[in-house]
DNA sequence: TAGTGGTCTAGACCACTGA
DNA sequence: CAGTGGTCTAGACCACTAG
């Protein structure tokens, strides 16, 4: 009589010790403070650094530490609120945008890109590609795929190159009048270029914002922005920039 | 002479694998059908189980893949497009609301949403539980934390209990008018909790969705939901239910 | 050059599923 | 029960950073 049963399901180590690893986080280590390496911590915890290092896998998903390689384990900063355009029908590139031009050639965009933009599968585009940067930390890289049809033939887009070429189109769009804006969010892993970009390794996690502007009923141009999901916390809606900074998950039980 | 220092930076071999998986994936399998198991894939790519489970982790990231244990690997179908509610200042649980009520406690919350909330760090609220069935799918469980003064004393929301007492706070905040909501999306990973209502194992990545909803200048609402980030793909803004569907990120050079 | 995190191996055992 | 994915180990070497 008496198996109570409790603990029929031995948590697995590497989630004990995330959760002993947060509560140290939280209650003796200041943001910025570096880690123990992974060999004197998984030595201390008892356990193999491979089993060490999904903790730590987890906790840098959760925006709580940061790793760098060749300089240690540091404890992370709260994410930082970025702005997913707080009123609807916007162009980007206005006003205070955070969002700087990189450069714009002209190709064929993937299939799945051509299909949402309603051109041809062989019909070339303008691709502007911008970075954005958020407290001197580059937090996002973007592929704005445009039409020829949504800019002016005459413009002066294919004369210039660079950062110039780029301004150009976004200044052409600026004067096509939006519809509407559709959105979609969802998680994937940074590619090599993405990786570089956001001073990430490959593979890193990062929040995948699609944007489609509509224009009497046509898709004007579509962006796919790619955002470190370590660092961000992508705010929309009505709000200005409130911080509300709620915990990013629930605990475990 | 000669060194043409191409690949100097040789690409790790999970990467590599990821990639011809990935390409493996898109012209030889069909959606839902089961690859082999991953003793099998590892000899056959001559790498290490470990090594091959970093790939399939990335593709299992991605929503490309579904891996059960006891069960095996299947091909993921596409990721479906999940609302998070098209037009704005609107409460949950309205007309067609995909939600379903489980049950509502009456319990101090975290600091942190009591900041949120702008009430007292000792004061209790409700707490709605609900969760998001989408296809047949659980995709989301939401804690909605409501303060008692969002409600009327003299309901009956005390006197009932579970799905019942749900509804009736949901029934009851219906009528406070909404000013706007505030919204943010971060990356988090399940407690236990959450992943035994998603079905998934503690520590999958989710999807966090904070909601503030303010009426008259205060907080009279607190949603934190949070998404399976492998099967969903969260959209919002003035879409009304469109299927975009882009890749989920650029791929490698 | 010393120290860090990143990758990789070749095993082992466990928890779960379904026949 | 056999077969699957999930966890864990104890090593090794590599790529990168900074002094």
């Amino acid at each position: 009589m008496g198996t109570t049963q409790l603990e029929s399901v031995p948590e697995p180590k590497y989630l004990h010790l995330k959760t002993v690893l947060s509560e140290a986080l939280d209650s003796e280590f200041a943001v910025g403070e570096i880690l123990p390496n992974e060999r004197d911590l998984a030595a201390r915890f008892g356990v193999a650094r491979a089993t060490l290092r999904q903790a730590l896998e987890q906790l840098e998903l959760e925006g709580r530490l940061q790793r760098r390689r060749g300089v240690g384990t540091t404890v992370a900063p709260p994410r930082m609120g970025v702005s997913l355009g707080a009123g609807p029908h916007t162009w980007p590139g206005g006003s205070e945008d955070a969002w700087q031009p990189v450069d714009c050639t002209a190709a064929v965009p993937p299939a799945a890109v051509a299909d949402a933009l309603e051109t041809g599968r062989d019909e070339s585009v303008h691709i502007v590609r911008r970075s954005r940067v958020s407290q001197g930390r580059p937090v996002a890289a973007e592929l704005l795929y445009v039409p020829r049809s949504s800019v002016s033939e005459l413009s002066a887009i294919d004369a210039s190159s660079g950062a110039a070429r780029a301004r150009a189109v976004l200044r052409d769009l600026r004067r096509v009048e939006l519809e509407r804006q559709e959105n979609a969010v969802e998680l994937g892993s940074a590619g090599a270029d993405d990786a570089k970009e956001l001073d990430r390794l490959p593979g890193a996690p990062v929040l995948v914002v699609t944007t489609r502007f509509v224009s009497a009923g046509r898709a004007a141009a579509l962006s796919v922005a790619t955002y470190r999901a370590d660092t961000c916390r992508l705010t929309f809606g009505d709000s200005g920039g409130v911080e509300i900074h709620t915990g990013p998950q629930r605990q475990a039980s």
